[in-house]
RNA sequence: GGGUCGAUAGCUCAAUGGUAGAGCAGCGUCCUUUUAAGUCGUUGGUUCCGGGUUCGAGUCCCGGUCGACCCA
């Protein structure tokens, strides 16, 4: 009479369908239901009471990552943003119709259930279902339950598997938030007030990087993203906001790296009447709070040098120079007076230590190549490098005894910039000096409205820029930016049919 | 931008230049306290894409795409 019907067996996804449309048939859309929920599932662990099985009711609801059958009852494992709980289904419990509609479930499923905690003989803590919604299907298979998602690029591309399948991955996005969170309350704690200042720009400042160009149709002008934060909070300096924050996106057309993400937040202070040495003292407090809040100890497990990171211990402060001339073996800084000789010896120091050099660089770029090669990467303990040479911030004061320096400080810990931080520049005359010697004559980057606002009178202030990012790898022993962005840049991916 | 490595079933991985396999997932069976549950059976492949060498290519060569690592 009929044809057979296809084999569909091996196609997970037409299995599913086919399941879909069968409950459709039968009137239940279960795109269109929603439940009752009472308990994530950590919470209805903890709201068992010991030795009291089948007392306490709770609706939970998750997606269905684990099915372990046994015929006439079967244990599984919903997964919601807490993480797992085990259910237990049983077909005396639910009756035959209802029992028999929940073994075509597939793994991946959302459903909603209510029932009463129990104990296994295990140990384990288990909801009894007594009723069950299933109240979003997946059409699609998850990935293998115990190796989880390993090919990175599926891992970045489809983040919503990789936090399906892969513990490690939830976890490190939740210590992100609460790294966030501990940091909004320790600056609250000293009366920061945290704005938000915009990203399309006119003028990209505040820092050295190539930005990104955007169009802006209905006024026909090009705009930057932002590079930086500095300028915009410290014209709220001016305005009168004293403690000034801003936790933001910033955007930098540069190179792809373990490090370097064309897209990082950025967290920036401003504190008048405050000055670098003041940054010191809050950076210790934001970094120190967030360590306690995510790991519950000042201690950290640097993956790469195999050492231990002290928090808790003296932050040690040292002479950028001071770091220089040990590298070097060699009192390198003394000839800074003297500047065809100090050319000549950072050159050839730098050769020494078998650093590739380009004729192009001023000496203070071969002298901070030495730094970062062969001086930041050692520094695992947390560092306080100061009395920077100014060429490398034309935004900071100088230094009143030695005004080839700059009173800043640059905090690294575990070989990696976690946080530079100065006493901030306010005088129009040596900032516009600086600005046009950075710059030289392209007057389109200056950004004279800056420089209005200085006229107007900025307070002394320490300000400091902190690397959400960087300071998350730290905190989680993240291996890569990308593990701490959800969606870290990618080229497009060749389209393919599904 | 340069170098090295990688891409095989939905996922994790095998496969001397000679019939593309396994585990998980799927499908069918047994099992009412399991822990990567177990048990018996079974389906499933554009070997990233395009060329080339060869009687024969997942494997060798050339070009490309995407990713990882290192370097700039």
């Amino acid at each position: 009479m009929s044809d057979n019907p296809p084999d569909i067996s091996h196609d997970q996804y037409a299995v599913r369908l086919q399941k879909l449309q069968e409950l459709r048939a039968a009137g239940r859309d279960p795109f269109r239901a929603s439940c009752g929920q009472t308990h994530f599932s950590a919470e209805a662990v903890r709201a068992y009471v010991e030795g009291q099985d089948n007392t306490v009711r709770v609706q939970v609801a998750g997606r269905l990552v684990v099915f372990r059958d046994m015929g006439k009852s079967q244990f599984v494992k919903i997964l919601d943003q807490q993480g797992q709980l085990q259910l237990y289904v049983k077909k005396d419990l639910l009756g035959d119709a209802t029992y028999a509609a929940f073994k075509k479930l597939d793994l991946g499923d959302f459903i909603g259930v209510e029932g009463a905690l129990f104990k296994t003989k295990t140990g384990e803590i288990t909801v009894r279902v007594e009723k069950y919604t299933l109240v979003a299907k997946a059409l699609r298979p998850l990935p293998e339950k115990w190796h989880g998602l390993t090919d990175s690029e599926q891992v970045y591309r489809q983040r919503y598997l990789d936090l399906i399948v892969n513990p490690e991955s939830r976890d490190r996005l939740l210590k992100r938030s609460r790294i966030v969170a501990s940091l909004r309350r320790t600056l609250a704690g000293r009366k920061f007030i945290e704005v938000e200042t915009p990203v399309l720009e006119n003028v990209a400042g505040g820092a050295a990087a190539r930005p990104f160009v955007t169009h802006h149709n209905a006024l026909g002008v090009d705009f930057f993203l932002r590079i930086a934060l500095e300028l915009r909070l410290k014209r709220l300096l001016v305005g009168g906001i004293d403690r000034v924050c801003e936790i933001g996106r910033i955007f930098r057309n540069e190179g792809i790296s373990r490090k370097h993400n064309p897209e990082f937040t950025m967290l920036e202070v401003y504190q008048a009447y405050s000055d670098f040495r003041g940054m010191m003292d809050l950076i210790q407090a934001l970094v120190k709070n967030a360590a306690q809040e995510v790991n519950g100890s000042l201690e950290l497990k640097h993956a790469a040098s195999g050492q231990v990171i002290d928090l808790g211990a003296p932050w040690r402060e040292t002479r950028y120079f001071d770091l220089i001339d040990g590298a070097v073996g060699a009192k390198l800084s003394a000839h800074r007076g003297d500047p065809a000789k100090y050319r000549a010896e950072a050159a050839a120091a730098a050769q020494q230590l078998g650093l590739e050099i380009h004729a192009g660089w001023e000496t203070h770029e071969i002298v901070n190549e030495i730094f970062s090669k062969k001086i930041e990467p050692t520094l695992i303990q947390p560092t306080f490098v100061t009395h920077l040479p100014k060429e490398l911030c034309p935004l900071a004061k100088l230094n009143a005894e030695d005004p080839g320096l700059i009173d800043v400080f640059e905090l690294i810990i575990g070989g990696m910039e976690i946080a530079p931080a100065y006493s901030e520049q306010n005088d129009p005359f040596v900032q516009r000096e600086m600005f046009e010697q950075q710059i030289g004559e392209d007057r389109q980057k200056m950004d004279i409205d800056f420089l209005i606002a200085l006229e107007h009178g900025m307070p002394p202030a320490g300000g400091m820029g902190v690397g959400i990012d960087r300071l998350c790898i730290l905190l989680t022993g993240a291996e890569s930016i990308r593990d701490v962005i959800l969606f870290p840049s990618l080229r497009p991916a060749e389209a393919k049919p599904s």
